[in-house]
DNA sequence: GGCTCGTTTCGGCCCGCGCCGAAGTGTGCC
DNA sequence: GGCACACTTCGGCGCGGGCCGAAACGAGCC
């Protein structure tokens, strides 16, 4: 198969969309996927017999349902590098002040896709290291103390992450403003929840930007050592 | 943007063909890619002006030349990336013997893209590592020895391999027959194109089956102390 | 200033693809 | 056996995008 042709399984929005999805690491039946990316039935059973026989999906029958899902965690990580990769192309090259303003708030905070980056977001991925609750010796990977921590903290990561088809579960994620590496993958995405749920950080605006609260900054100095 | 709006970008055989092309790393202009490409040069202008507006190529005016290079290092190592599933995503489920015969065989010794795969790649990536000549102490890298072995061995990387816009000199890439990495990027190009120049390998009918050749045979042991 | 070359702009043409509804098929339940 | 549900198949419709050539523009050279 050709880039182009590879390419043009995720150029269309809907089978975009699937793919999307189908990132939780979960199995959808078509129908699930159809309403979730709001196209006929028709239509999506003809979507995920492209991308099936694309090599992106792979899928199991069970009575009169098709369960689909990714088809290997290779295929899941290049949709995910892909998606990070959409996500940041808008990054603009600031041509006036308040452009500025915005884009050294975002290299102090924000969140690239679903994680936290900037500085915030290298600061954290570094701690978590150095706290021996990642390890990067054979790849990175969440340690025994690690997975500990995260139940003490009661942040959860969603059941399928790193099995079978599901995104990883961590990920370098190259920070363009700090040029190191803060952390992706499915526990990126959870933290990043879980501080805007516990309001330890808020959204500024429209962008990417994030602001770190007085309990965020409290929370990250006692969980984690970490001083911004 | 959006993953469909990017991956648009690439699902096009004459934006693809331009990319693959610049995977050089060298910068090409328009009307020289007008050329590799088989299009008129307003096609060529056209797409060349949708890739720079996404993200995926910079360009540089000289006098009355467009000058155009892939954009970033990870622009160049997402479009590798992608080309290599592109060409891995083929691969058979054998349902023949002689399917299951062509497997094993590739098992043994293909390409995968443009660099060494299976038991020959897998072991030869080892031996690289184990003898000093790579480096994963902090990402794979040449080491000093290595360069030094490879200009002993008149093993030519192209000049502007690894540098702003081109390929990655060396990257894992997993072998889905050894579930181990071989090694992909510039160098892994290299070493194949060399190993198919000095006849070490030749290749089996039109797939991507090598055979070591007794030179070869000789050539590895001697070189790098692999024995298949 | 004139000529050549590289590139851009724009209108027109054609084709591929995504959408849908209707009808059909297979599964599961009563 | 009948009914409901999930999914598939297929024909029709409409739209977007890729192609090109011609004309125009800008750079470089003499």
């Amino acid at each position: 198969m050709s880039l182009a042709a590879f390419a043009a399984l995720l150029a269309d929005p809907t089978r975009a969309a699937f793919c999307t999805a189908l990132l939780d690491g979960r199995a959808w039946t078509a129908g699930e996927l159809a309403r979730q990316a709001g196209v006929a039935p028709s239509t999506a059973s003809e979507h995920l017999s492209r991308l099936i026989a694309g090599g992106l999906l792979a899928e199991e029958r069970q009575g009169r349902h098709r369960y689909v899902r990714l088809a290997t965690p290779a295929v899941a990580t290049l949709i995910e590098d892909l998606v990070v990769f959409a996500d940041q192309g808008d990054a603009p090259t600031p041509h006036s002040l308040g452009a500025a303003t915005r884009q050294s708030a975002e290299a102090r905070a924000r969140t690239c896709y679903d994680h936290l980056a900037g500085r915030l977001g290298v600061a954290v991925a570094d701690a978590l290291l150095a706290r021996g609750l990642l390890t990067d010796d054979a790849g990175l990977a969440v340690t025994g103390r690690g997975r500990a921590w995260l139940t003490a903290q009661a942040i959860e990561l969603p059941e399928r992450a790193g099995r079978r088809g599901g995104r990883p579960v961590v990920r370098n994620c190259l920070d363009w403003t700090e040029r190191r590496s803060h952390l992706g993958g499915a526990l990126g995405a959870a933290l990043c929840r879980t501080a805007l749920d516990r309001a330890w950080v808020e959204r500024i605006g429209s962008g990417r930007a994030l602001r770190v609260t007085p309990a965020g900054d409290r929370a990250l100095r006692e969980l984690l050592g970490v001083k911004l």
